[in-house]
RNA sequence: GGGCGCAUAGCUCAGUUGGUUAGAGCGCUGCCUUCACACGGCAGAGGUCAGGGGUUCGAAUCCCUUUGCGCCCA
């Protein structure tokens, strides 16, 4: 036997096994497969610049867990990573590492030295750089970042290939990106289009419904009287919580049922202060019961404002611009002396001087109400969004197409959900979507928009004949590259070309993870092995981006789903069951408690979190798993402890015992349920069936045949004993290979020359033993244990006797492990006896002890 | 406001198409220095299955309802 150490360890066996692995190629997916042979999977790219929790460790856990299974099954696993680096994310840890910030008017300053790298003191003033200099400086730090992340990964002990690894921004992520992208413009799918947009003032870029959230806010409703046009002597009055807003107000709005306002339908209404005159109109989607019932419209102020708009074929009245600041110029109609007093203020300076100058003239009625309303954010951002009129880039996902709506819809139906209720969330969103999906990005470290535009006489560009490049370019880069037939020298010139400013949004890239990690069209043959994917995995949180946004490219460039299984990972919440999260200081970093309990048993905290459910972190669990993993390696060290048996010599001549053979029906049963449950991505059944059969493999089973495989019965039943404890041994080894790929294929190794992970699933004995025939025997050891329990006498001590008492239907398993019971409990003599009563009862007659 | 999920031992959770006395781990209590494991082992105590109603021979499980918690969407 391979070197067995005198006393296994957990600690430090992750390095060495990690290293193996990656010298032996143990994940290498292999490439000769045909399809029917492979399954594929579709990660998460993490944000590199973000910060590593026990989130990622959870469900990156759950999807190796299925992985590892898959590939034990024969199959050739494609289970490629990627980082997602592109995107706002890295721009800010950028600005905040180096003290920078973007500036595309800055020139290019070659060998450019950061201020700082690392922690710039809180009072510093960030450094304007040019775009080149700012992305260089991405660059470098995401491969730093990104090494954090492999390293981490790698001691999690994930069995991806790291051969398929991609990041959002390569080029080969930037060229896939940019071809289905183009493609989506040349089916009509994508298009570009000058439209309110929602825009978060500060990162000043424009941003999609699904990176969009309600907050609650404190606001206040002002009661702003109406007065209305050739009846001087009545006003209609309005409640609104943006007065600053009246300058751009429209129209006035009441539902087409009240009929409080039916009679006003149609008449006209002068803005207080501004004095243009609007006209009141009926709506469905104003609300009765909301303030006094009728509401201003304003552009815009608000998602609804633009339906509105819209719907009722508005002006247009833009007081807010780009930079969330009120616009200098004076709208058409509106009193310029009062939107002086306004113009250049931020939007809460504008209503402090509103409701000053509504006060001082004894227009506002009464006081401001307050209330607590939902405003809508970027999720990243820090101040309301606004609505801004922009030229954007949008791609077709059914927000304004009731047939895509419902193809998407049924889409949604091709993909089994683990667990299945989640789709619920995908229907919600698509069913909720009220505009197509806005990918273009004010931004400057991403993928460029592989576009240019003609620019005419009077050098304004030509939007509607966009200048695209051919296929075989990509990737390109509108502000460097040249449209064909052009030259450089014409690039900004009236009859030249201008290069669209902007980039994709991640999810744009991200959204195409199979594309990429696949090599679409890369003529390699690959992606035809692997797509559609047999699986996604993600968390709960972004059905409605990155699942929701994959479905739709795959939808529109290939009219199938990209994968057949969505594995949706819950939360990692903290044993207060609330949300994780680096603000409330509660987050622990994964790398400490790798070391504290090894990694396998926090696999093992991870993989008892059933799929979809949010789970508390939980460090008892963590040392259970250990506990675990440390009895893996106990129990096997034990079991090939009992000298050489002969593995070759057929299973059904050697287990001849009937406990033996009883002991080998329960591990079958076992195998069946956990097969089961991975095959239905219920990886947390199949730890729970495997731990409990592996607990009562180690306390009952090896217990009680340890005697026998000692050979005190002969050289036969040790025979037996000694292959039924190997048979189990190797089941419940690869059984718990998924979970604890660390503590298995250590023990794995002291008794085979390959590693545990390119093992085969465990099949049935199928020896044909009844599971219940050592049960009685079981029962009967107990009771025997507790009888010494009860005494206060050790395990060790000696029974003189014990009277069985028993039904007869358990009188012959009871003689079959009668002689494993007397050696296991250290009796003398049992005698088996018929029971009245359904139990089973003893008597234990424990024997004197030598007092010494 | 619409939708989804959850509620079982002090804690974290299993409990599959309804079927004997509702399970596990942790924690707690007691015992055992036992030759694979003291990072261990053996045993014990602990539950009105959130409340109410219904279906059924039989309900933690199915139906209705109330309450509480969480999430998604508007």
């Amino acid at each position: 036997m391979a070197n067995i150490p005198d006393r296994p360890t957990l600690d430090g066996i992750e390095d060495r096994w990690a290293d193996q692995w990656d010298t032996d190629g143990t994940y290498r997916f292999d490439t000769s497969a045909v399809r029917s042979e492979v399954f594929s999977i579709d990660t998460p790219p993490p944000t590199v610049s973000g910060s590593l929790h026990m989130g990622h460790v959870f469900s990156y856990t759950h999807t190796d867990l299925v992985a590892r299974y898959q590939r034990m099954q024969g199959k050739a696993v494609f289970y490629p990573i990627g980082w997602d680096d592109n995107g706002l994310p890295t721009e800010r840890r950028v600005q905040n590492f180096y003290g920078v910030r973007c500036d595309p008017s800055q020139p290019y300053e070659a060998g450019f030295e950061p201020p700082f790298r690392g922690d710039p003191p809180k009072k510093h003033q960030a450094v304007p750089v040019s775009r080149p200099n700012f992305l260089e400086l991405c660059d470098e730090l995401i491969e730093v970042d990104e090494q954090v992340f492999e390293a981490l990964y790698r001691r999690l002990g994930l069995s991806v290939d790291w051969e398929q690894h991609y990041a959002t921004i390569d080029e080969r992520s930037r060229r896939a990106s940019q071809r289905a992208f183009l493609r989506n413009v040349e089916r009509g799918e994508a298009y570009s289009q000058e439209a309110p947009t929602l825009w978060d003032i500060d990162f000043r870029t424009a941003v999609a419904q699904a990176e969009m959230e309600d907050r609650e806010r404190p606001g206040a409703y002002h009661k702003i009287p109406f007065q209305v046009v050739g009846d001087p002597a009545s006003t209609i009055e309005i409640d609104t919580t943006r007065p600053e807003l009246l300058a751009a107000c429209v129209a006035l709005v009441a539902h087409p049922d009240d009929e409080r306002f039916q009679p006003h339908f149609g008449t006209k209404v002068i803005v207080p202060l501004y004095g243009q005159e609007v006209e009141i109109k009926a709506h469905e989607l104003a609300q009765p019961d909301k303030g006094t019932g009728i509401a201003m419209i304003c552009t815009f102020g608000d998602t609804t404002d633009v339906t509105w708009w819209r719907e009722l074929q508005l002006d247009l009245r833009v007081i807010i611009g780009r930079d969330g600041r009120i616009l200098a110029d004076t709208p058409s109609g509106v009193d310029p002396d009062a939107y002086a007093m306004i113009a250049g203020k931020y939007p809460n300076q504008a209503q402090r001087a509103v409701v000053e100058q509504l006060t001082e003239q004894g227009i506002l009625i009464g006081e401001p109400r307050p209330i607590e309303h939902p405003v809508k954010f970027y999720e990243r951002g820090e101040r309301p969004l606004e609505i801004v009129a922009s030229r954007q880039w949008y791609i077709r996902n059914g927000g304004r197409d009731t047939d895509l709506r419902n193809d998407l819809i049924a889409r949604g139906h091709e993909v089994t959900f683990h667990p299945d209720h989640m789709r619920h969330r995908y229907e919600n969103w698509v069913e909720g979507l009220n505009g197509d999906w806005l990918i273009s990005r004010q931004r400057f470290f991403g993928v460029p928009i592989p576009i240019w535009y003609p620019l005419d006489a009077s050098g304004e560009p030509v939007y509607d004949t966009p200048l695209v490049p051919a296929e075989d370019r990509l990737p390109i880069d509108p502000s460097t590259d040249v449209p064909d037939g052009y030259t450089a020298d014409q690039r900004d010139q009236p009859g030249g070309f201008v290069g669209d400013p902007d980039i994709f949004d991640t999810w744009a890239t991200s959204s195409l993870t199979p594309q990429i990690a696949g090599h679409w069209e890369e003529d390699d043959g690959l992606f035809e092995k692997v797509f559609p994917y047999d699986m996604r995995a993600q968390g709960h949180d972004i059905i409605r981006t990155w699942l929701f946004s994959t479905i739709t490219r795959s939808h529109h460039e290939f009219g199938v789903v990209p994968w057949n299984h969505a594995a949706l990972s819950g939360w990692i919440l903290d044993p207060d069951r609330k949300k994780m999260s680096k603000s409330k200081g509660n987050v622990v970093t994964p790398m400490d408690l790798f070391d504290q309990y090894s990694t396998d048993a926090v696999r093992y905290w991870a993989g008892s979190g059933r799929p979809g459910v949010d789970t508390a972190y939980s460090e008892e669990q963590m040392k259970v798993g250990r506990k675990l993993a440390n009895k893996l390696l106990n129990v096997s060290k034990f079991v090939l402890s009992f000298g050489d048996v002969d593995m070759d010599a057929a299973l059904a001549d050697t287990v001849t015992d009937p406990i033996d053979r009883s002991m080998l029906a329960k591990v079958d049963a076992t195998i069946a349920e956990a097969t089961t449950g991975f095959d239905a991505f219920d990886y947390a059944r199949a730890l729970e069936r495997t731990e409990s059969i592996f607990w009562w493999f180690c306390d009952n089973y090896v217990e009680l045949v340890k005697s026998r495989a000692y050979e005190s019965l002969g050289p036969d039943a040790a025979a037996s004993a000694r292959r039924a404890l190997r048979e189990a041994l190797s089941s419940l080894q690869r059984l718990l290979a998924p979970f604890l790929p660390f503590a298995t294929e250590e023990a794995w190794s002291w008794w085979h020359d390959t590693s545990v992970h390119a093992a085969s699933w465990p099949t049935a004995s199928d020896l044909g033993g009844d599971p219940t025939t050592i049960d009685a025997t079981i029962d009967a050891l107990t009771l025997v244990r507790r009888a010494k329990s009860e005494a206060k006498v050790s395990q060790r001590a000696e029974v003189a006797a014990l009277a069985i008492s028993a039904p007869e239907s358990l009188h012959a398993a009871l003689e079959a492990g009668r002689a494993d019971l007397a050696a296991a409990g250290s009796i003398e003599t049992i005698t088996i006896d018929p029971a009245s009563a359904d139990a089973l009862s003893c008597d234990v007659t424990i024997a004197p002890t030598d007092d010494v």
